[in-house]
DNA sequence: AAAGCGCACAACCGCACGATA
DNA sequence: TTATCGTGCGGTTGTGCGCTT
């Protein structure tokens, strides 16, 4: 039995919204907030909304602070930056970006970045179509055909039935950015190539957490809090340059040997913080925060696999910050982040494994202690055994 | 001039999850 | 413990506009 409809979809509109319904809801929410109770706001005012069409409303167009129109550089280097590491969680790559909404940053990725950084083109609408009705399309087709709709890949992912139809789109484009990248480093060398990330590039990085004073966050936040990381840094310069000079490379020489102009290669700390549906709560957390390194025109990536357990793992268990620690339900906190050990290229040692060793096995034993000796483990050994395919289900693979 | 097409953006849909009764 | 509800989120679709043929 599926589950009832969030409102009567016979007796709600749909489509654009008028300035009247714009104006209706913003008088109300800027005099009374939405109330904790987004079904029953439509009909306090008066609008023939579903619930969830006025939030979405509020959140991506009325809100105050919403930024619209073009992305800036730095803001694209930091999209592209997340979405190699965490892939299309649009909600915590906006939390990034103080005045940008997850929809927005998902529709200039679709748009625009994709295109810039892989340098393909996206399917039009049409030959979507013609795809999805064509078998023989459908089943050798590229990482847009694979893209299912996302209960079934989940549900696919899951039983752990690992075939390449799995990936899912982001997992492949995410592959595709890092080969991209590897291959700025493959060019030049093998000075610059030992210096490289090994792809796929998942160096241990959590090093420690940076914290907010008590009470700086507000209630809504469902949880903020941020790492500060160690990661590889690439010139801006190069970046921007990444795609254009892959597809450039690729038309001229045909195959995957891509060539761009070097790029510089430092370490920074960088921070990164959880969604939070409070516009504000974002930017007086980064407020807080040391500058994003993004900004002196460096560009990171690759928290990889570990980043993502952590991600659920404090997203689901914390809401608010406190000085020590980061504050759990009860009173206890996180102590700084759990040690990674054994990462498939972690620093110099995995640097110097052959590339045939590269996929075979990780481990990640992480565990931490809190609220007086509450035990979790957030990944015990995590083998990925043997095939690049396995690897890639275990790492991008979501 | 008109049709076809690509693009950008707004909005919708369905699922997952946490809270709560 | 289970069912239900509200919310958040990511994927997808609808639509209008401008460019090309």
């Amino acid at each position: 039995m599926g589950r009832a409809p969030c409102c009567d979809k016979a007796s709600v509109k749909k489509g654009p919204w008028s300035p009247e319904e714009d104006a209706k809801l913003k008088a109300y929410i800027d005099e009374n907030g939405t109330g904790g109770n987004w079904i029953a706001l439509p009909q306090k005012i008066g609008l023939k909304r579903c619930g969830k069409s006025c939030r979405l409303r509020w959140l991506n167009y009325l809100r105050p602070n919403i930024k619209h129109g073009d992305f800036t550089e730095e803001e694209e280097h930091i999209i592209c930056s997340l979405y190699i590491s965490i892939g299309s969680r649009w909600s915590i790559i906006a939390a990034q970006l103080p005045g940008r909404t997850d929809n927005d940053i998902k529709n200039y990725w679709n748009t625009k970045l994709k295109k810039k950084l892989l340098g393909k083109r996206a399917p039009s609408r049409r030959s979507r179509a013609a795809a999805n009705h064509d078998p023989y399309l459908a089943a050798a087709g590229g990482a847009n055909s694979m893209c299912t709709t996302s209960g079934a890949a989940v549900a696919h992912n899951a039983g752990g039935g690992a075939t390449p139809q799995a990936l899912s789109a982001s997992a492949l484009e995410r592959i595709q950015l890092h080969m991209r990248l590897q291959g700025l480093y493959g060019a030049f060398g093998d000075e610059s190539a030992a210096a490289a990330p090994q792809w796929p590039k998942l160096e241990a990085l959590l090093q420690t957490n940076k914290l907010l004073p008590p009470g700086s966050l507000q209630t809504d936040a469902m949880a903020t809090t941020t790492v500060s990381v160690q990661q590889h840094m690439v010139d801006h310069q190069s970046l921007a340059g990444a795609g254009e000079a892959a597809v450039e490379a690729e038309q001229q020489l045909g195959s995957g040997n891509y060539m761009a102009a070097a790029g510089s290669f430092e370490r920074h700390s960088s921070k990164l913080g959880f969604y939070s549906p409070s516009g504000e709560v974002a930017e007086a957390a980064s407020a807080e925060l040391s500058p994003c390194p993004m900004a002196s025109g460096v560009y990171g990536g690759g928290f990889g696999p570990h980043h993502d357990e952590l991600y659920d793992f404090l997203y689901s268990k914390y809401a608010s910050l406190s000085s020590g620690g980061v504050a759990a339900h009860g009173g206890g906190h996180i102590p700084p982040l759990p040690e990674l050990h054994h990462c498939p290229d972690g620093g110099a040692a995995a640097a110097a494994v052959g590339a045939d060793e590269k996929f075979s096995t990780w481990t990640a034993t992480a565990s931490c202690e809190y609220d007086g000796g509450h035990h979790h483990q957030l990944q015990g050994t995590n083998s990925v055994g043997g095939s690049l395919q396995d690897y890639v289900l275990g790492g991008y693979g979501q």
